[in-house]
DNA sequence: AAGATACTTAGCTGTTGAGCTAAGCGTTTC
DNA sequence: GAAACGCTTAGCTCAACAGCTAAGTATCTT
């Protein structure tokens, strides 16, 4: 029963490596069995299949058998979460932005009405 | 030396851990010391420490001292690489689409001909 | 039925990550 | 100048990660 954060985890600790994230290159051009997967990288089997296994752990792919073959596809919707997550880290900092705003602004009624009260009007 | 990869690396890595991006949440309102920043979290501070050096290492942030104060800023500009890499993801899922809408069109074309042909015409 | 293929499991090694405590160092504050 | 503050360093533990080899299983192919 994973939460939002530790999806997240799993999700930016898949993406940190170069070997997953360059299997997700080539599963963006179409699904591939593991051994076509495999095959440009010099690494042994069961170490490349560790890369698979946490790729499809994280939601970023999904696999399945026919025969002895199992093949491999992208799950793309998995990327909004990514950019949901960015959005949020904007929405943020544009918080912060409508704050400061207020703050001028604030400051800026409060001159005017001082003003006010200086020259009588 | 750090390549496009390994930089890469370094930011999911970082973004990797709820602490870490708790603390990007928060410096996301502004700039904070280390203390203030580490307030929040059940941990001794030489273990928070390390995820502040981890977020500076990957670029996220920037840090500053004066004094005995440690001032952390977001590095909201890093924030692009990501982006950046979404897209790139996206481009190659888009180049494959091109792809197969190209072999829709040539068996199209396909099909045309061999009509013209059997139809003489 | 034998052999090749495509994973899969088990188990080992070395490195890195996340946490801790204890103690140190430079800067305020009183 | 002593004490408090805000980190900082050093060094330890435990778990997870990235790689390996050796051997096993199930599925084609011949």
């Amino acid at each position: 029963m994973e939460n939002y954060s530790s999806e997240l985890d799993g999700l930016f600790q898949a993406l940190a490596d170069p070997t997953r994230r360059a299997v997700l290159g080539r599963l963006g051009q179409g699904s591939a069995s593991i051994s076509d997967l495999a095959e440009p990288f010099d690494m042994a089997l069961p170490s490349f299949m560790k890369h698979v296994r946490l790729l499809e752990e994280s939601g970023l792919i999904r696999t399945q058998k026919q025969g002895r073959v199992r093949t491999c596809t992208l799950e793309k919707a998995r990327f909004a979460m990514l950019e949901n997550w960015l959005s949020e880290q904007r929405a943020i900092w544009e918080a912060r932005t409508d704050r400061l705003e207020q703050l001028v602004l604030a400051k800026q009624e409060f001159l005017r009405d001082q003003q006010k009260r200086e020259t009588g009007r």
